[in-house]
DNA sequence: CATTTATAAATTTTT
DNA sequence: TTTATAAATG
């Protein structure tokens, strides 16, 4: 049986997706249908046969698996293909646990938290163990979680691990050590898990035979993306997963990883023939994505590296036009001249969706943001910070995630402290007083609500007592509780208001729920944020999600596994048919392409970030990240590079600096790119004189000195 | 004594 | 703009 579309595959990727039972390993460079390889797989798959729900699709982002399985059912022309399972590790590790999570000791409806929620609770046990108060410094709250997961998801000792990569913190190890314990102790009490448990928890399930068995016997195909940033936990899960049954299909380009920080090895891509015996490798080298001068240019930055695997790519796409170096005067100038060529390729007909600018931090699009608002050019951010980091976004979902699982004591923390009157002190206190830490002293697994009650009934049917400051605000949280709940208060004197409704009210829906919430905590929003306007919208858009949603579990879970990129994202369909320029991390813009790419602050320092050019490996792989940004660009590539930076943000004074244009574009690659100073607009020319600035401040020094 | 307010310091990349 | 520590307040 042979589908019209396997004719339009070359060679190398057709062998790929007809390959038989068995591994696979497809080396992809960039550009060379690597997504569309995985899609015709998965729609050849089934096609001949394979039941959908029996295919595992692991991707780095849920919009990858999406897109994936989007025109995998559009090449099948068959529905069904909607039921791949599909999403990142972490997605699907959250999937199976509240399947078969009992096995290892999670309930149905544990909750996630994120690397902040994590930090908090790192943070917490910090200040408890006294680890803090030491006459020494000891590591931050998001040291810890760094070190924490890397260790998880590296699988290495905690030694090697703080002796390799966190030597300055090495003194502390013991505390550390001990602080991971209560870590694990804490999570488990209150039936809590963060993102590295997710894994942690899937590779334990495949290490109980029975359950492994299942699982295995759950899918007959596994396909794995971007292979070159898992890390060794993840290699661990695979293996796991494919005892009894090797079709195991894994995409990757070494040259492409850029996920060392989160213990990502490229080992796992080289050492996959040794894992999986019998292991039939493919090799995709032509680009079918970028012009002959892009993918010059691109080459000759990875041939500098230090290590180095891939080839050259080519492509059949001839073009005259070089990429472009533009030199700008500074930010500004860069965010201007970003501007202009944006417009001018608007106006040839690409549209803004058809471009993007990519920058190495989330930061460092700020001015051009700016920039682009103040000309009505519509723009959407991907990476950076994300929409559920916003404090108010925090505090609306802690409330709810104590009515999710009231054993979950950083969300109370959390909660408590947003009322007036209450601090760390009294909010310790009342937690201990609910019971939210005596979960495991009831005893029998997994049911704790039969023998106690559970700390949200306490909360509502015999709350602790408080100092009279805090009495107000703890009595409307209750409240807004209870509501929530959909328990009455008890009808002593207190209980008027609960009265007017029958005794037995049915738990309020999700929107209800979140509406009383808000109720609750606008006035708090508004005492205690300069700009509450923006953020009560944020909080609506909030309620406009949770709308799509019939379970509080799902959306919780959802929120913190895929939060939205940005605030625009929650608005979902009403933009998404509206033209808006691309603005990512180079993090967030791996698999994507576009017509016009634009890479700012292409200085060093920049790019290679200085944070990483410690060691060659660390240069390496900011290099590589600079070779993924370029190789983003379909026909036009802007490579622009500020010759100075104000440096006065948190620093005081006038200070500027001259910056160099990145170290992986050296004078011998210069004739690779075409060159352009765009002159600075009519309204803001200014002659500017080099050094002047310089000159003018050291005299006016020296007026004081002599 | 606990909480709030003032002050100083530090900032990559993501599930 | 957030986050840890010091001083001031109730």
């Amino acid at each position: 049986m042979s589908a019209p579309w396997l004719a339009e595959l070359n060679d190398a990727q057709r062998e790929a997706v007809t390959y038989g039972d068995g591994p696979l390993l497809v080396i992809a460079g960039a550009g060379t249908g690597k997504t569309k390889t995985l899609a015709c797989r998965a729609a050849y798959l089934v096609q001949n046969g394979t039941d959908p729900e029996r295919i595992l699709l692991l991707t780095f982002t849920r919009r990858a698996a999406g897109e994936m399985i989007d025109r995998a059912k559009f090449l099948a022309d068959d529905p069904a293909v909607q039921n791949i399972w599909g999403g990142t590790f972490h997605a699907v590790a959250n999937r199976l646990l509240r399947q078969y999570g009992r096995a290892v000791g999670l309930s149905a409806d544990f909750t996630v938290m994120d690397a902040s929620d994590a930090a908090d609770v790192l943070n917490l046990i910090r200040t408890e163990t006294g680890a803090a108060k030491s006459d020494r410094r000891f590591p931050r709250k998001q040291t810890l979680i760094k070190i924490y997961s890397h260790v998880v998801n590296a699988q290495r000792p905690l030694r090697e691990v703080m002796e390799e990569h966190f030597p300055w913190c090495a003194d502390d190890l013991d505390a550390i050590a001990t602080i991971f314990e209560r870590y694990t102790e804490r999570k488990r009490a209150s039936d809590v898990v963060d993102f590295d448990d997710l894994l942690l928890f899937w590779k334990a399930l495949c290490e109980e035979e029975q359950i492994r068995d299942v699982i295995c016997e759950r899918f007959d195909h596994v396909l794995v993306d971007e292979y070159q940033d898992t890390n060794s936990i993840q290699a661990a899960m695979l293996r796991g997963l494919r005892r009894g049954n090797d079709n195991i299909m894994v995409v990757g380009d070494d040259a492409q990883s850029i996920y060392s920080f989160r213990a990502a090895t490229v080992r796992n891509i080289l050492d996959f023939p040794d894992q999986f015996p019998g292991t039939h490798i493919v090799k995709l080298e032509k680009n079918y994505r970028s012009t002959q001068p892009i993918l010059t240019a691109s080459n000759a930055v990875m041939s500098q590296a230090k290590e180095r695997f891939t080839k050259d790519l080519w492509s059949d796409r001839t073009s005259d036009v070089k990429p472009i170096l533009v030199t700008c005067m500074d930010e500004d100038g860069q965010s201007k001249d970003v501007r202009t060529h944006v417009l001018d390729h608007y106006e040839d007909g690409v549209a803004l969706q058809r471009q993007a600018v990519l920058f190495r931090a989330g930061h460092h699009s700020a001015k051009l943001e700016v920039e682009l608002a103040a000309s009505n050019i519509p723009f959407h951010k991907y990476g950076g910070l994300k929409f559920v980091d916003a404090a108010h976004i925090k505090d609306m979902l802690a409330i709810l995630r104590i009515l999710e699982n009231p054993y979950d004591e950083i969300s109370w923390l959390r909660t408590l402290l947003l009322l007036r009157g209450i601090g760390p002190k009294s909010a310790r206190r009342i937690i201990d007083e609910l019971g939210v830490r005596g979960r495991q002293s009831n005893g029998h697994d997994g049911d704790p609500g039969v023998a106690t009650p559970s700390p949200l009934r306490r909360m509502i049917e015999e709350p602790p007592l408080v100092s009279p400051a805090g009495r107000e605000g703890f009595a409307e949280l209750r409240l807004a509780l209870a509501d929530c709940a959909g328990t009455p208060l008890p009808s002593s004197r207190a209980g008027k208001r609960t009265l007017r409704k029958s005794k037995k009210r049915k738990v309020a829906s999700l929107a209800t729920q979140i509406e009383r919430i808000h109720r609750f905590y606008a006035p708090i929003c508004e005492e205690s944020f300069e700009n509450a306007g923006p953020r009560l919208r944020d909080l609506e858009q909030l309620a406009e999600i949770a709308a799509g949603y019939k379970s509080r579990t799902r959306f919780i879970t959802d929120l913190t596994l895929d939060p939205p990129a940005s605030t625009s994202d929650l608005a979902g369909a009403p933009y998404l048919d509206e033209d808006f320029l691309v603005l990512s991390t180079i993090h967030s813009a791996k698999g994507c392409e576009w017509d016009v790419v634009h890479i700012i602050h292409a200085a060093d320092g920049m790019i290679p970030s200085d944070m990483a050019t410690a060691d060659d490996a660390g240069v390496d792989e900011e290099r590589r990240l600079f070779y993924v940004a370029m190789t983003r660009a379909k026909n036009t590539l802007y490579v622009y590079f500020p010759l100075r930076y104000y440096h006065s943000r948190y620093r005081r004074g006038d200070g500027h600096g001259y910056a160099q244009l990145t170290r992986f574009i050296p004078t011998s690659m210069r004739d690779l790119f075409d060159h352009r100073t765009l002159r600075v607009d009519d309204d803001d020319a200014m002659i500017d004189v080099p050094g002047a600035r310089d000159r003018v401040s050291a005299s006016l020094k020296n007026l004081w000195r002599e």
